[in-house]
Formats: C-alpha cells, sequence, structure tokens
DNA sequence: CGTGTTCCTGACCAATTGGTCAAACCTGAG
DNA sequence: CTCAGGTTTGACCAATTGGTCAGGAACACG
C-alpha cells in the first residue's frame, strides 16, 4: 500500500524514480497512450513494483498532476501589485519562459491534459487557478485605470503570456524544425523578442492630447 | 483495398464519414489514445468495415495529416510582400485566430502530434513548412529594412502568432474554465486583443532623431 | 433479370493492456 | 543472528487492441 507520506528511504527513492519515468511517458504519449509496461520499463522497475506503490496507473498521474499544479502557478503569484506594473509583467514572461526551457516535460504533461479537454482538472482550473487569474487580473485593471500600462484585456494578456512562453516547450519540436540553428539560442531569441513584444504593447500610449 | 482516387460515390461518403470521426477521436485522445472501436463507433460503422477502407489505423492518421497540411498553412501562403506590412500581418493573424475558431479539431490534432515530438510530419515540417516559412521571414526581414516595421525576429514573430492564435483552440479547456462568459465572445475579445498587441509591437518607432 | 463487383459483417486471432497474487527476497532493529 | 516488516518478482488473468477472413448483402449494369 503506497502510503500518504513516504516512510524509508527506498520509498522516497522509487516513489522519486516512478514518478520522474512517468512524467516523461505521459508527456509524451499523454494519458491514454501511455503505458504501465513503458513506465516501469523507463524507471529500471518491474510493473509490480510500480503498483505497489502506486494503486493505479490514474493515481501516478493524478500524483503528477497534483504536484505540477502547487508550483506550476508560482510566478504568476509572485507578481506584485506593489511593482512597477511592466517590470512586473515582463519578469512574468521571462520566469514563465524560464520555466518552458528548464520544464518542459512539465509543461507538455499540461499541453496533454488540457488539450484533451482537461478531464481531470477541470476542478482545478475553475477554482484555484481562476481564483488567482482573476485576483491578478484585478490587479493589471488597477494599473491600467492608474495609466501605467496600455489598456488591455487584462485576461487575453495573461492567455497571451501563457501561450507564447509555453509554445516553446509545448511546441519545441516544430520550433527546431523551422529554426536554423539547434542550440539553445531559440530561448534567449524568444527573451528577446516577448521583452520588446509585451513592453511595445503595453507601454501606456502618450497621456491624452487633453491636459 | 482502398483506391487511392475515391471511385463510387459511397466510397467517398464512408471515407468522409470516416476521416470526420477519426478527425474527433484522434484530436481528443492522440494517435496512441484513439481506438479503431471508438472511431468506427463514432463514424456509425463497424471496425471490419472502416478497415476496408483503410489499411490500417496509421493510415487514417496519415491521410488526415496529409489533408490538414495542405490547408493548414493557406493563411501564411496569402501573405502578400505586396500589400501594406502590418495590415497583412494583422490579416494573417486574424486568419489564423478564425481557423482556431472554425476548426479546433484541426488544430487539436496538430498540437497532438507536435507535442508528442511529431513523430509522423517532422520531414513535412523540415521540407514544406520550413520553405515558406523561411520565405516569409524574408519579407518580413525586407519590410523591417524598409523601416515599415519596428526590427523583430520574423521568425519568432510567427511562432507568436502560431502560439496566440492555436492556444484559442488547443487550450479551450483552460480559456473556458477561466473566462466569466461562456459564449463565444472570447473570440471576438480575443481578435481585439491580438490587433492591439500586433499593432503595438510592430509599428516602426519614431523615424531615428537624425535626420 | 442475371451476374460480376463493390460493400459489409460476425467470428476470430495474436498481442498488449492494466492489474492481481502468492511466494520469495531484503533489510534493519533488537 | 533473527525475524517481522518492507520490498520485489514471475506467473497469471480478463479486457482491450489492431487486424484478418470467409462469406453474405447490396449494388451496378448489360
Amino acid at each position: 500500500m503506497p502510503l500518504p507520506t513516504p516512510r524509508t528511504r527506498i520509498q522516497k527513492k522509487n516513489i522519486q524514480t516512478i514518478m520522474d519515468a512517468a512524467l516523461g511517458v505521459f508527456s509524451q504519449n499523454g494519458f491514454r497512450g501511455a503505458t504501465l509496461d513503458q513506465i516501469a520499463s523507463e524507471a529500471g522497475l518491474s510493473k509490480p513494483n510500480l503498483l505497489y506503490y502506486f494503486p493505479s496507473k490514474v493515481a501516478i498521474h493524478r500524483a503528477l498532476i497534483a504536484e505540477l499544479m502547487t508550483t506550476w502557478l508560482d510566478p504568476l503569484r509572485e507578481m506584485d501589485a506593489q511593482g512597477d506594473p511592466i517590470e512586473e509583467i515582463l519578469a512574468y514572461v521571462l520566469r514563465k519562459l524560464e520555466m518552458a526551457r528548464e520544464f518542459p516535460r512539465e509543461s507538455r504533461l499540461f499541453a496533454n491534459e488540457i488539450v484533451q479537454g482537461a478531464p481531470n482538472i477541470m476542478d482545478q482550473i475553475e477554482g484555484e487557478l481562476k481564483t488567482l487569474v482573476d485576483e491578478k487580473a484585478k490587479v493589471i485593471t488597477a494599473w491600467i485605470s492608474q495609466g501605467k500600462l496600455a489598456p488591455v484585456d487584462p485576461y487575453h494578456l495573461i492567455f497571451s503570456i501563457w501561450a507564447t512562453t509555453q509554445h516553446y516547450a509545448d511546441f519545441d519540436a516544430q520550433i527546431q524544425g523551422i529554426l536554423p540553428d539547434k542550440g539553445t539560442a531559440r530561448f534567449e531569441e524568444a527573451a528577446t523578442f516577448l521583452n520588446h513584444m509585451y513592453r511595445a504593447m503595453l507601454r501606456p500610449q502618450i497621456a491624452s492630447a487633453a491636459h
């Protein structure tokens, strides 16, 4: 029985190994496309051994998603209403881009889940996530009404940030197929590009002609 | 044997029915996650009947991808080097957004394929697609050197357009979970937002102070 | 009508799948 | 060393999967 909290160091190690292997397999094949044998093989364990630590395939997936959800939203949480609006948003963009580079598997796991209709995490999207987004949207709206940002829809602004940053993880195969160079330069180029893009669109226009 | 070109009207109709059903199933579950039984059931045909028209599961998938690739790139092809740069790019953005609204299943089919490493279409990405993108990147670069656009990396500009527009199809579940309204307003809002975003970032800055 | 071709199906198959289980194997505290 | 607990595995199972096949049903066309 998989104990709620890992007790022994063996449990800790194996659970970690399994989740790491499962992350790779689920993120590449989606839930239905992934097999326990694949995960077991990737983890260097036997299939019954997997099922000693997790009661079922979905349990592994759920554990992964749960772990991911807690850390995935941190960059957005860090956006500070007290800071300089444009710099705060740009910092958020760059943090998200950094996560796309650092944790592409996590990004793809998420992408797979959402593309398939988010069957397992819709409640968290409509709860935790929506709450956070609503809160930050209010912050952005306040910034706009203070004239510190160009007037844009805060929700779609956030969507565009998710889209443009996660794209570099989720669609990496396509990007690497198109971009001439094959190094990691694409992420640095992306940082420059997104920096320009969001600065340009968020810069408040010259104050209204009337004064 | 599935004849290369559909002959009878029955073939035409059934092949169409199958591909439509397969599009739905593949786009929601990915290739490995989709089953022939599911597709057959969705199409209202028996499984052996599917395999009368297509020799295998991958054949159906290949047919879908092939059909998609031909039309999916049309919006980009239409970008005209002779037109007004900003308007041309914006028209492209809106066409892509329109496709995300009109053909979300096609978008998700594509997304699934790329997220999983584009195993079946990497050659087309590195061939047809790359050629087209290279060509259009040159056009954009020319526009920039004529001072008609702000200087941005043309490749990443195109990536950002793909990301922001397809996001509304691929991640629709998330968007609908977050946005207050549930109608189709999100697409109109997106059009407004993207219009602002790309105009702001592409507008050439005031000519260099020196004159 | 008749008859050759196209279309369709139930029954079947081997391989793979998620999952079980009893028995064997470790491991660490006393 | 011991032995009770945690850990691991080979063998197994029922269900599902992609795919086959022989034959029947529907059609086209003279």
